[in-house]
DNA sequence: GACTTGCCGAGACCATCAGTCTCGATAAAG
DNA sequence: CTTTATCGAGACTGATGGTCTCGGCAAGTC
């Protein structure tokens, strides 16, 4: 992601002139977030970032490839509060409370912002799709773990894929459209449907 | 959408000067479409499709408020050929068909290439996200009518909406990602799926 | 057929914004 | 003190959506 460098932590290798400032990006980064929550999911340029961090420009381009770059660093330290998946002893409660908590990550307004602004930069910025494909499908990975904790409880031939993305599907689709809400009933009901998809159901998977 | 003509077939309104040139809007349409289909989803600028239609920008803003409002135009002839829902006996059916139907239609590179247009659109625009808003609601109404249309099939408790949203969800999650194929197995397995979870099941729908 | 009115094509023009380039200042190292 | 790389600041470039202007032309009216 920097220019050159091999290694930001270990300063073995000579290197004369002056250092990368940490306070100036961590100044971006935390411009970042809360421009990002702020604006609501309107555009924020690297104009205001820069100047909201008290920087120049150059710094951040630098040190970032792109702004799509720069959102997703900064959003890469909000995704880790919703994975965390407990531990549950049954595929169904696993399943509600991972969905819980996506929905409810959603909410926040703040989170809600960035993931907007990333979609939005994503439409346009090609280094940001391809940051933005990373991160769902390491979400889609989180799932599919959570699903694979329960084997026993799954059907044999269940179609894991399909579940996973009518889950992930359910939630963007809400979550961009805002055609009906991402609520705990709406989180609940599809878990539910989603275990008895994946699950072994009461008499036969169809 | 217009200027401020009240009616554009009842010409019955003194209006002196030259009328609006036929020729020239469905050549605009006619370029947009073209180009969209033609671009792969990369941004179609105004210039070229004014380019393209042999017409002034001015012609194309005259008539429609936002590039977004002429992408939704051209895209309103296609959405007719998905959507048309042969009426079957069963509800199986009738949502196999539908969904077969959606995929098939997002395969086909010219529709997906309009629809890819439109989106990245929309995360720019404000007005085109209003079309799509429409656009995407009338989908869902289509999906909606085709599950009523059965409905001593359909287990009491149903909800539609969440079955509805698993749907288009997954489509668009899987057309805007392409992390996997909207193929026609999946298809089949999504209709399958949604079937059983709509339908009064072998046993009980919990 | 001349006049009026409003659309036409063409393109100059403007604003916005991502990303680059330059500059003088400054900090880290020898 | 010299060298080197980063810093903040901001001018600049290029792309693009959208507006404005202009000379020309077509559809009516008189």
């Amino acid at each position: 992601m920097n220019r050159d460098d091999p290694d930001d932590d270990s300063p073995r290798r000579a290197h004369t002139g002056r250092r990368r400032n940490e306070d100036a990006r961590r100044a971006i980064l935390d411009a970042v977030l809360v421009l990002l929550a702020e604006s609501g999911g309107a555009p924020v340029t690297i104009d205001t970032i820069a100047r909201a961090a008290g920087v120049g420009k150059q710094t951040i381009y630098r040190w970032w490839p792109s702004k799509g770059a720069v959102l997703l660093e900064a959003l890469t330290g909000l995704a880790g509060d919703v994975v965390s998946p407990p531990e549950a002893d049954t595929l169904r409660a696993d399943l509600s409370s991972f969905v819980a908590a996506t929905f409810r990550g959603a909410r926040a307004e703040s989170t809600a912002s960035v993931l907007r602004s990333l979609v939005r930069e994503a439409a346009r910025d090609p280094h940001a799709a391809d940051l933005v494909r990373t991160f769902t499908a390491s979400r889609r990975d989180a799932l599919r773990a959570l699903l694979t904790r329960h084997p026993n409880e799954l059907a044999p031939g269940a179609d894991l894929d399909l579940i996973v993305d009518q889950l992930y599907g359910l939630f963007w689709y809400r979550f961009l459209l805002e055609h009906r809400p991402l609520s705990g009933e709406a989180a609940t009901a599809l878990a539910e449907a989603l275990a008895g998809q994946a699950g072994t159901p009461p008499s036969g998977p169809r």
